[in-house]
DNA sequence: GGCATATTCAACCAAACGGTTGACGATCGC
DNA sequence: GCGATCGTCAACCGTTTGGTTGAATATGCC
């Protein structure tokens, strides 16, 4: 499995190795601390570290004794286009979509959305 | 592997699956159809089909003989969620993605976002 | 030097994956 | 009914995955 997007895909695969990225996103963390709150082995733990970090979705650098952990976020980008390829599916277009954005950020004060809101979440 | 997120991205990771999804990206297809592209058996397109349907990224449906396969790329938004907790690097908020959503299904009619073309294209 | 801490390595294991082949069950068309 | 087509099932195979354990390698501290 050399293909990178494969990489990703595979290590956000893993419920433990999620975990972790979630725990990366609060702060750096040392690889015992890292594999402090799961029920498995450090070497375990190790093993995942190394698929992330192979997938490029954290890096590590060794200060002293300890190997610190550092969410990569960037690594996520290219998962991220690929997908937003499914997204042009939508019967939207990301033309009126910017527009969107513009007209979201743009209007300086009169700006009342919640005016009747209905919650079409299901 | 119970969890839909898992199921997600491990479909996913696999190139095959990937490409089967782009396919079915352009039209619905027969599953003889799906798998002319692949040098492999029809078998084994068939075992990453059923991959793709547990994890909710397409749906079958059988029409006499033949076997329909659609995407779902509404399977991809939970994933798509999850990867945005740690994209302040998206390029799309999908925050604001989702109002976009609502906005443009509610408006009846006065819809006339033409004003002031700008370039989006990069 | 010597011991504790931090992390990986190596060997092993069971289960899952991705593929094959051949047989099978439906369905279509004549 | 019969043969061709569509698709899955079942059994098998080699490789990968996710975990274990115990030993090994660095490094820090006294």
């Amino acid at each position: 499995m050399t293909d990178p997007l494969d990489m990703v895909f595979a290590a956000l695969a893993d419920p433990t190795r999620r975990a972790i990225l979630s725990m990366l996103l609060e702060d750096d963390m040392a690889v015992t601390d890292v594999a402090e709150p799961f029920e498995m082995s450090l070497a375990a733990v190790s093993k995942h570290l190394v698929i992330l970090s192979r997938a490029g979705l954290i890096s590590q650098e060794r200060r002293g004794r300890v190997k610190w952990c550092k969410l990569e976020p960037d690594a996520l980008r290219a998962a991220s286009v690929w997908m937003q390829g499914f997204g042009q599916f939508e019967p939207v277009n990301l033309d009126a979509f910017e527009r969107f954005l513009e007209a979201e950020l743009s209007p300086p004060a009169d700006h009342t959305p919640e005016s009747g809101s209905s919650d079409p979440a299901g």
